[in-house]
DNA sequence: ATATTTACAATCATTCATGTATGTTTGTAT
DNA sequence: ATACAAACATACATGAATGATTGTAAATAT
């Protein structure tokens, strides 16, 4: 019965697997541990071997996969600041290019955003998921923050609101396309989108 | 014990408001009607005879509510179609200023976006508010159809794509700000972002 | 070569939510 | 006054999911 370290390893990247697709088609309080376990050809006791429980689970799917504005952010660190919100516009049409061909990361996105239940008393993979969307907002603050400094931000907006409203339409483009099953161009609509939004956030180019 | 005709209508009112309550608490699938009877002052067999299970109590509370498009369309319809765009841009602001001070419509809102699991296999309370977006989404192309027509669309925009711009938006809008727990002024970030939009979907003024 | 630990499988007990069935009281019609 | 039906409460039966325990074969350490 006892495999090597690297039939274990594999046994549980299969868990994960056989997760993702059980909570994608069924949502995370829908799935039992039970169904993915009969998916990943184990049983219970292998799942509960590899994790405490379906938390643990859904917080490892989570691990796995990195926010798209974290995505954003970190091209824009990577790539100088010279022009904020122009790094701010490609890195988002970037992360959206590459978004649009990963099935995995869609997947679960998908679980995360649309199968997974956000209430009171939340979950830690649920309360993971809100703190890195925090702290992926305070980021991009920080950087139109720099935009209003150098004087490039149009005067209708402030620094906060201008974070809202880019975190608020990349968030609903990638929920809508989710949930919509990915019925119409992500990219396409992602780029008009943020180009718009971000235009009118250049001092002396929006109305 | 058997009280009158509008002693019965009371106590269904009152389920449906200890609903939700407890879906919003909890989450729609943590929410058990033993918790949802405890809350109302009754027990199972009230709710029961009210409705045939929790995902008719869910649909209830969704047919309580019009989805933010639908207002939005609705006010265009009744303001006349001489400037598309315009009516659009005035209607999304409208409704933001409503459901910003309409506690119920927002618990509401807040189960069916962050509450509620969208799943392959739909109950009929999700599958419902699916059609219902999907439907306003079809006005809202009616609506851009207009403006093209009559020329006043931006060239850099398609009927699409503006459709699903402002819908992502507004969606991602209610979203972050119901799951951050209204953080941020609603109506503020809501009118820079979609007169931000619409006006780069005007002919002419969009870079 | 043996002991020990790993990586599971199999079984079990418990909880919990659901649905149903039945009981009970009180309006309401006749 | 009586019969019936509405509006629940109470009790029960069922199934499903969970967590815990135990068993066990193979890998690894010694």
């Amino acid at each position: 019965m006892r495999r090597t370290k690297e039939d274990a390893a594999r046994t549980r990247e299969e868990v994960l697997t056989a997760a993702a697709e059980i909570f994608y088609e069924n949502g995370v309080s829908g799935s039992s541990l039970e169904k993915i376990a009969k998916r990943a050809g184990v049983t219970r006791g292998a799942i509960y071997w590899h994790f405490k429980d379906k938390a643990e689970v859904l917080t490892a799917l989570h691990s796995e996969i990195r926010l798209p504005q974290e995505a954003i952010v970190d091209y824009a660190i990577e790539h100088g600041h010279d022009d904020p919100l122009g790094l701010i516009e490609q890195g988002a049409v970037e992360v959206l290019q590459i978004l649009a061909e990963d099935e995995h990361q869609q997947r679960v996105f998908a679980i995360m955003i649309l199968g997974c239940e956000f209430t009171e008393h939340l979950t830690d993979a649920a309360q993971r998921i809100i703190t890195a969307n925090d702290e992926m907002f305070g980021k991009l603050q920080k950087l139109i923050e720099m935009a209003h400094e150098r004087n490039t931000l149009a005067p209708l907006w402030t620094v906060d609101a201008a974070a809202r409203g880019i975190q608020c339409s990349m968030n609903g483009l990638l929920a809508e396309w989710l949930r919509s099953d990915k019925s119409f161009p992500l990219v396409d609509v992602g780029e008009r989108l943020i180009r718009s939004l971000v235009g009118s956030m250049r001092r002396g180019e929006g109305r």
